[in-house]
DNA sequence: CCTTGACATGTAAATGTTTACATACCAGCA
DNA sequence: TGCTGGTATGTAAACATTTACATGTCAAGG
């Protein structure tokens, strides 16, 4: 039994033991730290190699100044199609800095989202990006914590760097996309979520509606959970009204397809616009417009102003990018 | 400044001064290992909101059998569908366990999986959950490694836990439904996956056929990279034969997404099947029956499967659980 | 009054790694 | 010979936390 603790795994002492050198040579050895004897740098490789040693991350993180090479994103749940393109370009960009993306989904839930920062915090983690809907004020919220990036929230309460999309103006295209074509009884179907960036689509709604001196007729708006099946009932329960909606801004894919579903099985004079792609969205039965934010310029903003803030200088103004969203017809 | 080291962050150290108590007594308080007079209780706390002091795991986990209280997911890529309702369930499964999930993707290079494994072992994580290609051959890992749960692959040269899907009856399944519907000319289109579970989706397609006393016909057969181009172009040109295949079996859901837009853009007389299903799949131009493997009991079983081996016998037989998988008409 | 034991708290060792500092050796040179 | 300086290596402290062990106080029971 050379084994070290009750983690069974092999130590640095294992190693040193088994090479017949000081801790401090092995580690010279593995760090590249300090020329070593090439006689004992191979001795010492053997032996690593031989007892397949992994140095301990913790240990090594707990010496001052040191990095703990992790990243934490969080996000409201991790089963969404936008999420999955964020993530995926997070986890590159984390994995081209050397670090490892942790990911903790906080489920819309406020107190969730205080625990996972929290935990994050209590690894050390060398960077949080934030992606969640962060329903509570961050105001008291420690300076100590790790540097924070906000992607596509924009947070009460605190002023922090925040990379986002321009969902108003997405939105007011999509409206005049509607009046282009000569559809000016637009309805709108969004989620109830009172955060951002639910809000900033509904005042573009209401907004590009008002300038265009057009009513806001609250017979053909819709507010309710972000699910399939009331987007389902929603729509039916719009387009079967006496004076019933030529168009529907609607807000996230949930929606979407909800409102997908229904103008397949009830065919309908209506065409549709969302905030939200959908793979497979290019069989809908009805002309569709869909805003396709570029997530992983969005990714890559995020990472590289994250890896600045670790970096260096957190003494800095908090930056704010806006990024622009392109529309894409699918029919 | 009370702070401590580099990092910034406040340590017990801080809060046993700011408390007049000793660094111990502050420990007993933070975890309720040992009974703490009110009065003294109430001064740390005190401090610890003060200080807005967290606890350091790398510290904590330096300890011997001390667990991480953390997990980790390798998959192939964040952004597969499949891997979404995954993850989902499994991130639950940790939080219900008390831990937290790290996900690393592989992107199906065996080289990045081993980095992958090295790395979470270096963060002691408590469990491996592996739900990657891993075309590699896994002899030689070595015993010291945390436990590991093998999630819908099973990996060669090594005996080990393993929860997956019976795909090879769902495909005979497929063909099956193709035949009473009076398809007999089905074609194959697969990813060029060496590895499981394409392989057994081809075993599945090839020995229906046979035990049905139909012919193995190469030129219904495309075998291609798992991507949307690709299997577009393949559906197009299979179609486009002489004689073309009536029915199709599909195996991923890039390739499902390929296929129909080539029968939307292009209508013709046939019928799909997929492994995999896809959000907004009721909108196919064609009948399609789709696999519907019930993710969530996979990861059910796998995360509890997980956590029984952490929590003690290492030395029982591995386990190997195969799950059923449900059709459904989506149209 | 002395002993016993419960309870509250402190001291210090241990965990795995890195690194500042010390040491040892050896060649070159005055 | 004695010094200098470079190279290879060892020693031990530091990091943040938990916990075995020690210490001290106090009340109850003899």
């Amino acid at each position: 039994m050379t084994g070290g603790a009750a983690t069974g795994r092999p130590t640095i002492r294992d190693v040193a033991r088994r090479s017949g050198v000081s801790v401090a040579t092995v580690s010279r050895v593995l760090n590249g730290t300090a020329p070593v004897a090439p006689e004992t740098k191979r001795r010492v490789q053997e032996a690593v190699a031989a007892l397949d040693f992994i140095s301990s991350a913790s240990a090594r993180t707990l010496r001052p100044g040191t990095r703990s090479r992790a990243w934490a994103l969080l996000v409201d749940d991790v089963d969404s199609p936008y999420f999955a393109e964020l993530a995926e370009k997070l986890d590159r960009a984390a994995q081209d800095h050397g670090s490892t993306l942790i990911i903790g989904a906080t489920h819309k839930l406020y107190q969730r989202e205080r625990e996972l920062v929290r935990e994050m915090a209590s690894r050390r983690v060398d960077g949080l990006l934030i992606a969640a809907a962060s329903g509570g004020d961050r105001r008291g919220s420690n300076v100590t914590d790790p540097p924070t990036v906000f992607i596509d929230r924009i947070p009460t309460g605190v002023v922090a760097d925040v990379v986002t999309f321009d969902h108003y103006a997405a939105v007011v295209d999509q409206v005049n996309a509607f009046l282009e074509r000569d559809r000016r009884r637009i309805g709108f179907l969004g989620g109830i979520v009172a955060e951002d960036p639910g809000s900033r689509r509904y005042a573009a709604y209401a907004d590009a509606l008002r300038l265009r001196g057009l009513p806001l007729d609250e017979s053909i708006i819709s507010v309710l959970h972000d699910d399939e099946q009331s987007a389902y009932t929603a729509t039916r329960e719009l387009l079967a009204q006496p004076d019933p909606p030529t168009a529907l801004v609607i807000t996230t894919a949930q929606l979407l397809l909800g409102a997908l579903r229904a103008v397949h099985d009830h065919p309908a004079d209506v065409e549709l616009s969302a905030s939200e792609d959908l793979r497979g969205s290019f069989l809908t039965p009805v002309p569709l417009l869909v805003s396709t934010p570029a997530v992983s310029d969005l990714a890559d903003r995020a990472a590289s102003l994250l890896s600045a803030r670790i970096a260096g200088q957190r003494s800095t103004v908090p930056e704010s990018i806006v990024l622009p969203v392109a529309q894409q017809r699918r029919r």
